[in-house]
DNA sequence: CTTTGTGAAGTCGTTCACAGCA
DNA sequence: TGCTGTGAACGACTTCACAAAG
C-alpha cells in the first residue's frame, strides 16, 4: 500500500471498519463504469470481480452500509452508486488546495480524477515567487505568503502537500493552523499533527521498495529450487537469518 | 494508505509479515536521516518516534529480521541500515521502466527518491510518436513499439504504469509478457495479472475519497454534539442508516 | 433456485507486559 | 538499571458456510 494512516487509534467511524472505507472508492469506481454502460443490476460476484476483491468481502462490506441488495437478484447499480457516494461524502463539494507546484504538484493539478468526484482544486500554492501568477491547469499559482488567506477564504478543509521533504512540516503546520483537518502528503516525511487532523501519505519510493522485496524473494526462490537444500535443512538454520557477513558489525 | 496489493493470497514471505515489510522502508528512511547526522545508536523508542509508529511494533518488526539490537543500549544505526537494505533487496540495482510520460510520468522520472535507493530509471516509454526522442529528466522517451526490446535488453523486472486508465491493461499485458514481474500502477483501473506477478497500486482519487469520508464524519459529529439526541436513541435507530431519502430506489 | 446478509471460525496484526541480557 | 526480544492476550479483518429472502 502506498498508503497508510498516521496517528489516531483506528477508531471505527460510524461503525464502518477502516478497511471497508478504503474499499468503498474501489466499488464506486466499478459501479460508475457499469452505470455508464447502463447496466441496471450486478451480483456481488460480478461486482467483486470488477473491483478486484472476493465476493464474500464485498457483501460483508456492504452489510455495514445497510441492506441494499435484493436476494436472488443482486444490487441496483444506480442506487448503490448513490449510497456509497453519500457514505463517502461525495455528494458535497470539497475545495482542495495543492501546495508545492513542482512536477508532481502540476501533475496533480492536471489530474482529472479529482474534479469527477466532488473535489475541486480551489488553489495552487508555491513558495517560488517566479511561479506566482503563472497558470497551471488553468489555475493561477499563488504565493505561500497568502496561504492562510486562501484557506480561510475558500473554506478549505483538505490540503495536498507536494513540496520537497524539508518544507512539508512547516507547510503542514500552517495548513492546520488555518483550519485544514485532512492532509494528503506526498513528501517523504512523517508529519506530526494535532489530534483530530487526518493524514494520509503516498510515497512512491516506499512502494518500489516493497516491490523490490518481493522481487528479490522471487529470485531467491528460483535459486533455492536449483541448489535444493545443500547444507542447511529448510527449517531452523540458526537465529538471525544472515546472507553474507556484512561490512559493518554491531556495537 | 494510498496503497494495497492485488491478487495473491497474502503469503508470508520468508516469514516476514506483509505489514512489517511495508514499514521497513519507513524505518530505513528514519535511519538514513540519523546516519547522515552521524548518530551512532538509537533506542526503539527514539526510532519509533522518528518513523511515526509505536516502539512495541518496531521491536516486533525487527524481531522478524533477527536480533540486531543490544539490550540496555539500542540499535547500531549503520548496521541496521545495512540489514534493512539487504532485506529489502536494495543492495542490488533495480532497473525500472516508466510507461506513459504525461504529467505524472514526467514527475516520476524527475523524482529523486528513486535513484537514491537502488532504483534506476532504465527507460521512459510513451505511445505518442511526437514524444519519441524528447528527453525527460535527461532520458530520451522511446516509443511503445519497442517496449519488449527495451524490457528484455535491460533485464527490467519492475515496471511503472502511468498511462491513462484505458491503456493500462494492454500495457500491463505486454510488460508481463516481456518478463516484468512487479508493477506499480498509477492508472485508476484494476489490473489482472497472472500468478507470480505483484501489482501495487497508487490511486490519488481514492486517497482523497477516504479523507472526505473522515472529514464528513468530523462535520457530522460537530452537528450531533449540538442537536444532542433529539429523536433517536444513539443505539439502534433502524436498519439501513439512511440520511435523506434518495432519488433512486432499489428494485 | 439464486443470491444476499451474517454468525461463527479462522487468520493476521497490534499491544501488553515482563523475562532475559548487557 | 535500561532496553531489547517475545510469549500471550487482544483486537481487527477475512473467509466460510448457511439460513433467510426473493
Amino acid at each position: 500500500m502506498a498508503t497508510g494512516r498516521t496517528h489516531r487509534p483506528a477508531t471505527r467511524s460510524r461503525g464502518i471498519p477502516e478497511a471497508t472505507v478504503a474499499r468503498l472508492p474501489l466499488y464506486l469506481r466499478a459501479l460508475t463504469a457499469l452505470s455508464e454502460r447502463s447496466v441496471p443490476t450486478v451480483s456481488s460476484e460480478e461486482l467483486a470481480a470488477a473491483a478486484g476483491v472476493n465476493s464474500a468481502k464485498l457483501r460483508k462490506d456492504f452489510s455495514y452500509l445497510g441492506s441494499y441488495g435484493t436476494r436472488g437478484v443482486g444490487y441496483d447499480v444506480e442506487y448503490l452508486v448513490y449510497q456509497i457516494s453519500r457514505e463517502l461524502g461525495l455528494t458535497q463539494d470539497w475545495p482542495v488546495v495543492i501546495v508545492g507546484i513542482g512536477n508532481l504538484g502540476a501533475a496533480l493539478a492536471n489530474y482529472g480524477g479529482f474534479a469527477s468526484r466532488g473535489f475541486r482544486v480551489a488553489a495552487l500554492i508555491d513558495a517560488d515567487p517566479a511561479m506566482a501568477g503563472k497558470p497551471v491547469a488553468g489555475i493561477p499559482v499563488q504565493h505561500t505568503d497568502d496561504l492562510e488567506k486562501i484557506i480561510e477564504g475558500n473554506g478549505v478543509s483538505i490540503g495536498v502537500i507536494a513540496t520537497p521533504a524539508g518544507a512539508a512540516q512547516p507547510v503542514c503546520d500552517r495548513l492546520v493552523a488555518a483550519g485544514v483537518t485532512s492532509i494528503l502528503n506526498f513528501a517523504p516525511t512523517v508529519l506530526s499533527v494535532p489530534d483530530g487532523v487526518d493524514v494520509r501519505k503516498v510515497d512512491l519510493s516506499i512502494e518500489l521498495q516493497i516491490l523490490a522485496f518481493h522481487e528479490q524473494r522471487k529470485a531467491g526462490e528460483e535459486a533455492a529450487a536449483e541448489t535444493a537444500a545443500v547444507t542447511l535443512t529448510p527449517k531452523e538454520a540458526g537465529k538471525g537469518p544472515d546472507g553474507d557477513v556484512p561490512a559493518v558489525m554491531p556495537a
